[in-house]
DNA sequence: AAATAACCCAACCGCCGGCGG
DNA sequence: GCCGCCGGCGGTTGGGTTATT
């Protein structure tokens, strides 16, 4: 069951934020659902008081911040046995207590249908750029990605356009084959930083993030990991240490000129290193080719 | 020509940190 | 100080394409 199924967000109109009533809710979702992404209604902790007023101006439908949508019955009242060729993956159903004693249900359900996936047309790609273009100046932030699908008259998650503006529509992605420079360049890097794919694809420009990482992955790696192999004089190929990691490691690259500049002196003796090899490599190569 | 394997890459997933209420 | 939203990031997947048998 995918986590984002329980995420209640508040991208949508209709969704009444930062209401207690809503955050209330959000708690009970958090709380003692099961494998199968039930709430079980008999847990004390799936239990709060919910006035009815409150309960009054709560909405039917809630946007999450993820890639579904859930949708809510009225107190009491069972759910849609076919809404309309929607999916439900899981029930919620959650047991309140108005302060009287009274408790009351609904059903939890979640559409993924009203949302889209997969590969981007031609006419999604051309609203989003025209969206991006008058409201956002062309550049890489839209501000509110969340709120972008409804603005932009898509049926996308925010995450979804946000991957496809930087990935391929901003303006200056480059989407041509990497230049032998700039596989020397990925290799040293990847050398002194490891797998920090943001930092590596800032260092060149038009290529992002993912397109690296995707070539080396795919293409690079493998070249790589096969010239240190067969060169006599090179050892095993060793990426940096995780102390580069972006997650608390102490020699943060990002974080202090010094170490820029011994990232600097590493990258340019991995470019060094990488253009000997190569060279022997092409010496290797004419040795073994038949005169 | 058909079946299978290998390759490639766009898109998705889940986690984390920053930030604001 | 806590909580939840949002954006950013790295890892992974799925399906289309190309190469090989």
């Amino acid at each position: 069951m995918h986590s984002a199924i329980f995420g209640i967000g508040t991208g949508g109109g209709l969704c009444g934020c930062g209401s207690a009533a809503v955050r209330m809710r959000r708690r009970l979702l958090a709380l003692s659902h099961d494998d199968l992404g039930r709430v079980d209604p008999l847990a004390s902790s799936a239990r709060a008081v919910c006035r009815a007023e409150e309960d009054a101006r709560q909405p039917a439908v809630v946007f999450t911040s993820g890639m579904a949508v859930t949708v809510w019955t009225q107190w009491g009242a069972e759910g849609h046995a076919d809404a309309g060729g929607w999916r439900r993956p899981c029930e919620c159903c959650v047991v309140f207590d108005d302060g009287t004693g009274q408790r009351s249900t609904r059903t939890r359900w979640v559409v993924l249908a009203a949302v889209k996936r997969g590969p981007w047309t031609a006419e999604e790609d051309a609203r989003l750029r025209s969206y991006m273009e008058q409201h956002a100046g062309g550049g890489a932030g839209a501000g509110n990605w969340m709120a972008v699908p409804s603005k932009a008259g898509l049926r996308r998650c925010g995450k979804s356009c946000r991957l496809r503006w930087l990935n391929y529509l901003r303006p200056g992605i480059r989407h041509g084959g990497f230049t032998a420079d700039e596989d020397r360049l990925i290799v040293a890097l990847h050398a002194a930083v490891g797998s920090r794919w943001s930092l590596i694809a800032g260092h060149l420009p038009g290529r992002t993030d993912n397109h690296v990482k995707n070539y080396w992955n795919t293409r690079l790696k493998k070249r790589v990991e096969m010239i240190f192999s067969f060169s006599p004089n090179a050892g095993n190929y060793q990426p940096s240490p995780p102390s580069f990691s972006r997650y608390g490691g102490a020699g943060d690259y990002s974080s202090s000129s010094a170490q820029s500049e011994s990232m600097d002196e590493m990258m340019v003796n991995w470019c060094s290193q990488i253009n000997q090899l190569e060279l022997q490599d092409e010496l290797l190569l004419q040795n073994v080719q038949p005169q």
